[in-house]
This record gives C-alpha cells, structure tokens and sequence, in this order.
DNA sequence: TTCACACTGCGACGTGCGTCACACTTATGG
DNA sequence: CCATAAGTGTGACGCACGTCGCAGTGTGAA
C-alpha cells in the first residue's frame, strides 16, 4: 500500500477519527482485493465478515428481483465504504456488489474490526454519522421515485454523478461514471429504453454531450432545474 | 412514568444494551410529551435537538415534496425511536412527525444524551446496529417502489402493519392501522383512488374485510401471495 | 482485420396508474 | 343533534413509461 492510498483509506469514515497510531493499526489488519470490470466482489445472499474500503476504482451495489431484473443502490468511488451493514447487524448480504471498472479495494474483516471498534468508541460515533447520513440520502432517492419523471431522475443522478467523478474542462464538465445506459437505468429505476431518450433530449437541447460511458456537462444550471 | 412506560423504553435499542442502573440514569432526563391526533411534533427543515421513544400511541413520519404532495416514511409505534439521526448528523431535520393516533412519547434531549453515550459506548453498537436495519428496510422498500405494481406494495404494507400491530381474532387478524387510505397511499407511494381500488379488490376476493381505519385479514395466505 | 457481442438509438404499441369528477357515508365539534 | 367537513367508493380519460422490435455503432478477442 502505498503513500496515496494511506490517504485515500484516511478519508473513510473508519479511520477519520483515528489518531495516526490507531489509523496504522487498524491498516496493518488490511488486505487489499483486486477487481477488473465486471467482476463480483460478493453476492446476495451470502453470509459477509468482511467490509470494505475503495483505494482506486468504481463499485456498484445491485440487488437482484426474484424474477431477474435488477436495480443499482449505488455506484461508489475511492474513499467510499460499503458491507458494513452486516459487521453490525448479522446477516446475510442484501446487495451484489461487482467492479464497474477495474480497481482495488482495502478489505477489513470483522474478527479484526471488533475488537478494535472496542478499543476505539470514538469511531463509533463516526459510523453512526456516516449511517445517518446515507439513511437521509436513501430517503431523498425513495421521494424522488415517488414524485420525480424519469428524465428528473436521469438528471438528478447526473449531478450527482457529476459532483463526484466530474472533472472540469475547458468546454464544460466531463463526468466519466463507466456506467452503461442500462446500469444507469437501473439506477435510476427505470428502462434503458426511456433513460436513453431522456438523454437523447438533453443532448438535444445543448445541455449536454453523450459520449461513451461518460457525458460531457455543458449547462450544468438547465440540468439541476430539469431535476427539480 | 408507570411501570409499563419502563418496560416499553427499555425495548428501545437506546435502552436495550443498558443495565439496570445505567437505564434508571438515562429514563431521569427523560421528558414526557402529550400528543392528540394530527397534532405535529416537529417539522421538516427544523433544528432538531431531541430524540424520541413512543410510549404509547401511533406517529407517521412524512416528507413533503415543494408543491405540497406528501409521501409517508413510516409508521411507528410504542418502543420506537425517531428523531436520532439529528443528534449523529447535526442537519435540520427532513420529515416531519406528526401523531397518527393520540399518544405519549418520551423525548431525550441530544445535550444530555451526548456525555451519556461516551460515558456507555455499548450503546453505539446497538444504535449502529438499529440504523443498519433500518437501512437495509429502506432499501428493500425502494426496490419494491421498482419492481411492484400498487396492489402488490398495498398488500406488503398491510402485512407489516399487521405484523407490528395486528390482534388474532377468531375470523383473523384484526389490523388497526389507524390510518386513512389517503395515508395509506402516501405509505405506499401511490394515489388514494388506487389504493381504493385495490383494497376493494381484495376484500372482493375475500382475504381481508375493510373498517373504518383498520383491516380484518381473512386470509393472509393469499395477500403475502399477491405481495411477491 | 474480422467476427461476434455488447451497447446505443429510436419508433410503434399497450397499459398501469394518476387525475378529475361526483356521489355516498361517517366523524366531530359547536 | 345537526351541519359541515373528512373520508370512502367508482367510473371516464389521458399519458408517461414499459415492452417489443430492429437497425446502427462501437469494441475487444482471436
């Protein structure tokens, strides 16, 4: 592990409360996973021990309908934690979680993590923040599939796609999320069929650029009041 | 505070991990309040300095879109706890509560429930643990605002509310829910008249008798059934 | 380079559910 | 106990969006 992933793994919400001794301790109980797209880190169903930490790359979280179709809880990028549900409350995993590119991942298990949660309460109240938090943003998305259209949603999810892959360019801001039509359908909770010609019309009306596995964000202002 | 209102806290998570003793400290900060139907406890966009336990009672928690629509998160009843995700994720609230049917409630406020938390860290397992469930709740709920049509989320919400407060009786299970169906429709992410439809639909078939907000379900069978 | 397969684009069609309209029934508080 | 409001029941109608079908466009493996 080098120096930027030290800084990268810093940010989660595990280590920012840790002082630099804790935050080398718990590192040293690291074991780092590498993924290429499309791999599956885990799946529904199975039992989880271990949670996890992006260093570099991008993961998605699915869940699988009993009849096949899926849907996207979210796409996840360095610094970003996810399976910690089950170190808390043990069950078995509610969500897939596979590579949307290739990356590497920090993986924490419980056995080790326990015991330090125990020696270091002050991380604690950093994960309740980080719950609470995601809880608030779950509820927003739940609002959103009530009242929203599906371009609004469409919009909506390139903001926030926007906000934190997007990289700022000359013309406007290139958001590179590596997701295809179809993963970005289920994300929002709809068809690949609809989110395409909702893309097709704002590209239509300059506000943007499609472009493979990414956009080109040209009128940011038009998109966040198309989202509302 | 009888008798009873100690047992009904102590099957709040906050109170779960507690002995004896570090409960009977905790209950002495408690504030009792006093609500009558449709009276508002608290309201979005509020700064929100308490937590809440029902003591007695019913509260609906709900959202309210900018033109005025509302959406439902959830119904809670005696031994729940709302209003904690203010105290680890210092924001204004984001739903409003409001009491569905009269009750009591016990509020804690955060400044006395913050030295009392890292004087017990035991406590923050059990809180991670309870957010974490209520995580995993949401998004199965999210899914189903995806994948199920209204009849199917109608007949889902029904069994949970006949789970947390059904009666056995000799023809069912007697579900008084204590909400209108326009609540009901709000709970489940569609229009009045839909849900009208539906629940006429299956007291027609026979697997419940519609009351003046509750349920008789005949045959339970069949509604988990028709909710998958 | 070529073949195969994944991804994108777009029109035709059907339908689930929202909206509107209105009648009827049940609470409720003055 | 009556008046008014709140809640329930049901049909008519339109539209947003899902499904189907197919053509065009990468793109990566051999």
């Amino acid at each position: 592990m080098n120096d930027r992933d030290v800084e990268v793994l810093g940010r989660a919400p595990l280590f920012e409360a840790l002082d630099e001794e804790g935050s080398k301790a718990l590192r040293a109980t690291v074991t780092e996973v590498h993924l290429s797209r499309g791999q599956t880190l885990f799946s529904e169903d199975q039992e989880g021990d271990r949670l996890y930490v992006i260093l570099e790359g991008k993961i998605k979280l699915t869940r699988t309908a009993p009849d096949g179709r899926e849907n996207l809880l979210s796409v996840l990028g360095p610094s970003e934690m996810f399976g910690e549900l089950s170190l808390f409350d043990p069950r078995p995993r509610t969500a897939s979680a596979i590579a949307v590119t290739e990356g590497r991942l920090a993986a924490l298990s419980h056995s080790d993590l326990w015991p330090f949660l125990k020696g270091h309460p002050e991380i604690g109240i950093h994960l309740l923040r980080a719950l609470a938090q995601r809880l608030r943003r779950t509820n927003e998305i739940m609002a959103d599939l009530v009242f929203t259209d599906v371009p609004g949603r469409v919009a909506k999810a390139l903001l926030d796609l926007a906000e934190r892959f997007g990289q700022p360019t000359e013309t406007g801001l290139h958001v590179h999320h590596d997701l295809t039509q179809e993963e970005l359908a289920q994300l929002v909770g709809a068809s690949r069929e609809t989110v395409n010609k909702a893309l097709a019309d704002f590209a239509q009306r300059g506000w943007l650029r499609i472009e493979a596995r990414a956009v080109q964000v040209l009128d940011i202002e038009r998109l966040r009041k198309r989202s509302r």
